[in-house]
DNA sequence: CGGCTGGGTGATTCCCGTTTAGTGTCGGAC
DNA sequence: GTCCGACACTAAACGGGAATCACCCAGCCG
């Protein structure tokens, strides 16, 4: 009987015991508003009403927002990454994976338009660098990965111009700028994605390497 | 004796009749504060302090925060859009104007890293559209002069692959996703600028057009 | 039984952009 | 000369963000 008597002001509580539990919750929810609503629209209020608790007891287990939206991103990233060794696999020559690991790369970006927009295209300004110290190392293994097979061609003199690791920069940031465009300025009147992204990697593809 | 109480009240305050000279005023004093420090740094308090007044004052002469910035921006992208012009009276080849143009282009972005976030890496979600539409419409206006010998390049047969609006869009975003990269991840080892946007303008027009 | 601790809270702080309700001053009309 | 309306401007406040503070309460441990 104590037990019912209990019950109405444990009701309003989140059971307890669980706390690590509510770590996760709390990155499920906040991935959720984060994807549907950017990063400026996931505020910490929503995340927590979302969850069912108080803004404060977000700062029980993250430092601050930028904490919750780095960790999202950052198992974005390592999916990436798993893409990128996967295809490192494969094999293929490496032109063929060059060209399979940035249509790879283009993909996940319009897929994942507000993390790709967090981690790409924003400054890191206002977080302090610890924070992006780790979702920062993550993308320089994507682009590593990435490298690899621009340096085999490189080994094989077959880059037309510059450096492999300046060919590296320029493939990747050719792709970045396209899939960056496309999500920023939605509204503008663009060609069909696909094949805007076709021609980016045979200019690219065919401009900085020989046959 | 009611004389000698009003004065010092009365230094506190800017000179009368100059109401048209503060719009100026702020101008200069938010795109200082603003190249400095970002769209973020760039505080309506903060701006109202460097011109010497209360912040109220400045939605006497702007709608709002976003009026100010868009106006510094807009101004920027006329400058960019007179390059372009210049760039298009020059008696040279097709080629050669893209080329020069996309240089000119990328050499603003990086001399005007606030201004070109601003404009090119924000989604201007949160801006109202009639607010964005002109400097939009400025932006469509700069495409539109670098697609002129784009399509000349067309006409004359010597597109690799794609139409000229799918060229032009590539060549634009190519360059873009460079500077933005090189604008937004500065920390990142970057390989030297000038080599990159050359071999980028290399590849790219090696791999879109036949001589 | 008493104190410690972990998870959680409401109130508060500080800063932001923006709004409201005014205030002092000037040029001109009478 | 005096009054008046418009102008340039202001102080105070609002609502909403992130983050912090002091506190609370249930359960466990000795």
């Amino acid at each position: 009987m104590t037990v019912v008597l209990k019950k109405p002001h444990k009701s309003a509580r989140k059971p307890k015991g669980d706390g690590h539990l509510r770590r996760g919750e709390i990155l499920a929810a906040a991935e959720k508003i984060f994807i549907a609503e950017g990063y400026a629209g996931a505020t910490i209020r929503k995340i927590a009403d979302a969850v069912g608790v108080s803004s404060t007891a977000l700062y029980m287990h993250f430092r601050d927002k930028d904490q919750i939206l780095l960790e999202i991103s950052n198992d974005a990233i390592e999916r990436l990454l798993e893409l990128n060794t996967q295809i490192a696999a494969q094999p293929i020559d490496p032109v063929s994976r060059v060209r399979v690991m940035l249509e790879a790369y283009m993909k996940f970006a319009l897929d994942n338009p507000n993390t790709y927009q967090l981690v790409f295209c924003s400054t890191g300004d206002h977080i302090s660098a610890d924070k992006t110290a780790d979702v920062l190392a993550l993308g320089d293994r994507c682009f590593e990965k990435f490298s690899e097979p621009v340096h085999q061609i490189a080994a094989q003199g077959r880059l037309r111009s510059g450096s492999a690791v300046q060919a590296a920069e320029v493939l990747w940031s050719g792709c970045h700028g396209l899939v960056s465009l496309l999500i920023t300025k939605p509204s503008r009147g663009w060609s069909d994605p696909d094949q805007l992204m076709k021609v980016m990697l045979d200019g690219l593809l065919h401009g900085l390497v020989t046959d």
